[in-house]
RNA sequence: GGGCGCAUAGCUCAGUGGUAGAGCACUCGCCUUACAAGCGAGGGGUCACUGGUUCGAACCCAGUUGCGCCCACCA
């Protein structure tokens, strides 16, 4: 059913934008999930939030554009093709470049993109005539224009440094493609040299002293002041190192001295840049040994025992070996560990781009929700590292840069031909794979070319993401954004006016979810089970700004409920012949009961609107929630029933009138939440075509029909009056025991004068004192026993103390 | 090592100066003609601890304890 109606939608085309179309613009771009990826649950909660505000604002008549697509996600895309490959025994060499990246393609077209599928499913109102992927030609060649353009402005350069090595994936790694966990490490220590000119060094990496070439100690440190300056032999292999005074040693920690290995410790590489030291690379690619000697060919794992073991038996291991726990780098994508390396990479200058980043949200052009997020993000972007941008892999956009033979380096733009001549050849490396993604807010419009698309639609409105990415792509999407854009005016440069976050889906302990601890939930297992609504609306539900969202079957079924609950609720109303007025029915027909569930629903549809602009959607959904289940379903079906059953048709009329209006515009409110069920019943309800674009109830986009009814505050307290009336007698008849269709006692007949044998007694003859315009004093007498209960509700009632007294007195009758 | 956050009912969480809340779970009573995936009525909390500000503190301030997250080039 649900597929059905979402087809439907889509052949109809109303989630298609047209930039040309009248009204104001509102758009946000996916974040492009992997193209190796399936729809998990971080992603049903994210799709959930956009999509409600895209179908809000469609509602409320802005041209909307919600921009689907993928990312080709370097590193995860090519270990999936070659893992491929290794089943037939072949790797990527054997294929050879262009045969591989051929392959990729087939892969992607085969296999790929499986999430657009399930996005369906889902009820994702994007734009699939606009579905984009980084890898493609026109997104290509936005890459390579703004590389050119950093290039030329001198923000893009090549480097030899330390980098982040992955040796399984054989390729660098940014900063953020690693993730630091806490391991059990030992700290050896060892001897250098001997007699005077010894010293004592400690390390967790012992291996990697086949490469040392200096050791450091603090210039101020007693100590070893008659060192500096005069060399010790580093054992096993017996060179002569010098030691160096470096202010960056912390004389506290081990024994104050250090050994230096610049090619293989990003601190070391520094010391030895400063001390004009030699750097000795003692590793491959892959972590293996290549230092001649007893060593060669050991894995790194394996050459730190061994190298231990070589020292100890030299005598050169002093003191005991403690057990030391520090942060070990991991490849965020295979998780190996990871190692620094030496290496010639391209790097981007983030400096002046970081600053604009931060200048954006510091002078509120970029609006961060939760706002108290803004901390983190200034932390980030204020120091932020140079960024390691190429990666020696093949699946990804190659670095459009051309050396000569003569040692020339070309940059070249888009379209441009290669260089002419013997000897040129292209960088080898790709780039990494968030250099795209940080394009995505505007080469998915078509930059850059000035496409109608892009003028309309840049800046995107809202970004909406996992507070986990913020730093990732939020930042980096900020700097290409704004340096892109750099020609328009400062406002209208940011890649998007506001920044929602979201948190992780955890399950019902609040635990993070994850495959190894097995407490993951599968969306679409959901989806089958309880219904693409029931579990947007368990997730929209738990959102709050930045809040993490805690899941369980138990949350689910509630949502499902509440749908089901919402399907009664229209059925009655069909049932019971309601019809959708026209316009707002006139007040003047209206009873009491009336008056109230219209002056909520007012109350209500600004309070979802007043939320919707803070992005406070648990707020939202409990706002709806409660209205629907508490007050219209509980309170005012209830009353409509007794309305409905009596005598009076003209008020009956009135009922199936306000009927239809309540569940019509309550549909509306719901349907960005939960878009199957509301298109079902509202159809049903109203004989209209779709939901999808009809008017929102609360504000709408300017030019169109604003206007909000009033609320009715009168009409809120006396309804407020007889409802603790009503559960003041249905307390009662709880506390005695009384069964269904069992009179209370004389004692408390008197309400209207009527023997309340029900709870629907009490309500009935409580409308009853309440004719349409009249004012409303409900009086409650115990005539049997001559004491009467008045309650005046013009003022509240104090329903604990009337309750004493009823039961005083009906203490006092039964005595006698 | 630096930064940020959290601690409220059995569970997951709202609640930023004025009588402690929701959903689920639990207890009792109901197949009442939209819905038992439901209806009605209940029980349950020294708001982590200590001190301070205030007429008044879950809320503001200081400290303590416990937990979590992010960042990180001290072997």
């Amino acid at each position: 059913m649900e597929t059905r109606r979402y087809q439907d939608w889509v052949t109809r085309g109303l989630f298609g934008a047209d930039p040309d179309a009248p009204g104001p613009a509102y758009c946000i771009v996916i974040p492009p999930p992997n193209v190796t990826g399936s729809l998990h649950m971080g992603h049903a909660l994210d799709h959930t939030l956009m999509d409600a505000l895209i179908r809000r604002r469609r509602m409320q008549g802005y041209v909307t554009l919600w921009l689907p697509g993928m990312d080709h996600a370097g590193i995860a895309t090519q270990n999936v093709v070659e893992r491929e490959l290794a089943k037939q025994g072949l790797s990527r060499h054997d294929l050879g470049r262009e045969a591989f990246v051929e392959r990729v393609w087939q892969w992607k077209a085969e296999s790929g993109g499986t999430i657009l599928g399930q996005m369906r499913r889902l009820g994702d109102s994007v734009d699939w005539s606009r579905e984009r992927f980084t890898m493609d030609e026109g997104l290509s060649r936005a890459v390579q224009t703004i590389f050119k353009r950093l290039f030329d402005d001198g923000l893009i350069y090549r480097a030899e440094r330390i980098i982040n090595w992955c040796p399984r994936c054989l390729t660098a790694l940014s900063d953020i493609e690693v993730e630091h966990a806490d391991e059990d490490g030992e700290l050896i220590s060892i001897r250098y040299g001997d007699g005077d000119d010894s010293v004592v060094v400690a390390t967790t990496r012992a291996e990697t002293m086949l490469g040392d070439t200096a050791v450091a100690v603090h210039p101020d440190d007693p100590r070893y002041a008659h060192l500096v300056g005069r060399d010790v032999e580093l054992p096993l292999s017996g060179r002569r190192i010098p030691v160096v005074a470096d202010p960056h040693v912390d004389p506290e920690f081990g024994t104050g001295a250090v050994k230096v290995t610049p090619a293989h410790d990003p601190d070391d590489f520094e010391i030895g840049r400063r001390h004009n030291l030699t750097s000795l690379t003692i590793m491959d690619e892959r972590g293996v040994i290549t230092r001649p000697g007893l060593f060669e060919g050991l894995d790194r794992f394996e050459a730190r025992p061994a190298v231990v073991a070589a020292l100890r038996e030299q005598g050169r291991i002093v003191a005991e070996t403690r057990p030391y726990l520090h942060a070990v780098g991991h490849c965020s994508r295979c998780g190996t560990i990871v190692e620094p390396r030496l290496s010639l990479q391209w790097f981007v200058k983030v400096e002046p781009l970081a600053k604009a980043a931060g200048d954006a949200v510091r002078d509120g052009r970029v609006r961060l929700h939760p706002a108290d997020m803004a901390a983190r993000y200034f932390d980030w972007v204020d120091d932020m590292h140079d960024w390691c941008i190429s990666r020696q892999l093949w699946w990804g956009h190659r670095i459009p840069v051309w050396y000569g033979p003569g040692g020339e380096v070309r940059c070249l733009g888009p379209g441009e031909p290669p260089p002419g001549g013997d000897g040129w050849r292209q960088d080898p490396d790709v780039l990494d794979t968030w250099f795209s993604s940080a394009l995505w807010p505007f080469s998915t419009l078509g930059w850059p070319d000035d496409t109608a698309d892009l003028r309309r639609f840049y800046p995107n409105s809202v970004l909406v993401t996992g507070y986990d990415i913020l730093f990732f792509w939020v930042a980096r999407m900020m700097m290409f954004g704004l340096y892109a854009m750099a020609d328009r005016d400062p406002d209208s440069a940011v890649p998007f006016r506001a920044v929602a976050l979201h948190g992780l889906v955890r399950d019902a302990h609040g635990r993070k979810m994850s495959k190894s601890r097995g407490n993951t939930v599968d969306p679409l297992d959901w989806i089958d089970r309880f219904g693409a609504d029931a579990t947007r609306f368990t997730l929209a539900r738990g959102a709050s700004p930045g809040g993490d969202v805690s899941v369980s079957e138990e949350w689910v079924t509630g949502a499902r409920n509440f749908c089901n609950k919402l399907w009664n609720a229209t059925r009655f109303a069909l049932l019971n012949g309601a019809r959708v007025p026209d316009a707002r029915p006139a007040p003047g027909h209206l009873s009491v009961a009336d008056r109230w569930i219209l002056s909520r629903l007012a109350a209500v549809t600004a309070e979802v609107d007043g939320l919707y602009r803070g992005y406070e959607f648990a707020k939202i959904c409990a706002a709806l929630y409660h209205f629907a289940w508490d007050e219209v379903c509980d309170w005012y079906l209830e009353l409509a029933k007794a309305t409905l059953a009596g005598q009076d048709a003209a008020a009956a009329g009135t009922t199936r009138e306000v009927l239809g209006y309540l569940l019509d515009r309550l549909l509306r409110l719901l349907h960005p939440l939960i878009p199957f069920v509301t298109e079902e019943l509202w159809t049903a309800l109203t004989g209209g075509d779709t939901v999808v674009t009809a008017a929102w109830p609360g504000e709408r986009a300017a030019g169109a029909a604003a206007g909000q009814p009033p609320t009715d505050p009168a009409a809120e307290a006396e309804i407020g009056s007889l409802m603790a009336l009503v559960t003041e007698v249905r307390r009662f008849r709880s506390d005695q025991g009384l069964r269904p269709g069992q009179p209370v006692p004389a004692a408390l007949t008197g309400i209207g004068g009527t023997p309340l044998a029900s709870h629907e007694d009490a309500i009935r003859a409580l409308l009853r004192l309440t004719p349409a315009g009249a004012g409303f004093t409900p009086t409650a007498s115990l005539p049997a026993e001559g004491i009467t209960v008045e309650l005046d509700t013009a003022a509240a009632i104090d329903v604990a103390a009337e309750r004493r007294r009823l039961e005083k007195d009906l203490a006092a009758a039964r005595k006698e």
